[in-house]
DNA sequence: GATATAGGTTTAATTATGAAACTACATGGA
DNA sequence: TCCATGTAGTTTCATAATTAAACCTATATC
């Protein structure tokens, strides 16, 4: 009676929530885009339990999303930096701030936000394109399962 | 001792994924996407207890993310369908399928493909882009808190 | 009306999460 | 050098969430 491991669905939504699908590990990742690196860092940003921060970097770590490299300081402690991998997740992350932005600040604006460092000026939403550069909604999409 | 709630984060991400950060919210959102409508469809589809199954539902309905109607083939049943708001979880399920397909089929590529519908043909990568078209790496961001 | 199906609820066991205490090691100061 | 403090965890125990399975009720089908 485990929690059900999706890593060997085939949909690759799956197979994503089945290593980032929790509470944290996204704001984990969040805040690594942020700069912070080390545990405690980490810990006091988000506030939650070390045993599961614990965890949750262990579980980054092997994922290959975070990498422990040795401080940049010179210190003897660790610190979690992301790997190419775990950078790529950017989309992700900003789809989310952007959904989140938009439906879950109900009264009054949401005072985070993200912008275009060359211009200071917000970034606009993600768009889905098709390769020849049309905008594409959900209805202008279909599955295929390859053979 | 209650699992910690984000909902007063004022992180837009934190937010969302308070609603939807859980390891079956965003499947059962996928699979109303493909069409899928009916309390037994998506426990087929996910193969998870029905009861947690229920609490979802009823979460995501909560959140406004889906709504519960009447049955469309006039049965006395319900059906669950996405709102606009759920609608908008499009690019998040795009971002996370495409970083999924890359990254977490090692041995063989992925055979789940999202194509445009009209060319048949795979939809490219989603990318970043600043109001003048530039593209954008995380580095060229940053984030600004309004006051 | 009888039977089967859809859509749940309930129950009990297992797993994950959380708060706090504890430990080991590193660092800084007297 | 010695002590105090800080960092990065681990351990322990309580609580909450997830799971599987059995059960239940209303609806649909025959």
């Amino acid at each position: 009676m485990k929690r059900t491991s999706l890593d060997d669905a085939d949909c690759p939504i799956a197979r994503a929530l089945d290593v980032i699908g929790d509470w944290w590990s996204l704001l984990i990742v969040r805040d690594a885009f942020f700069g912070l690196r080390r545990f405690g860092e980490f810990h006091k940003s988000l506030g939650m339990a070390k045993n599961i921060l614990t965890v949750r970097l262990k579980s980054l770590v092997a994922s290959g999303i975070l990498e422990a490299v040795p401080a940049a300081d010179g210190s003897a402690y660790r610190e979690y930096v992301l790997t190419p991998k775990g950078r790529e997740l950017f989309p992700v992350l900003v789809a989310l701030r952007q959904w989140g932005a938009k439906h879950q600040f109900p009264d009054q604006p949401c005072t985070i936000e993200l912008l275009d460092r060359e211009k200071s000026e917000p970034i606009p939403p993600l768009e889905l394109r098709a390769a020849d550069g049309r905008r594409l909604t959900p209805a202008d999409t279909m599955i295929r399962i390859r053979a």
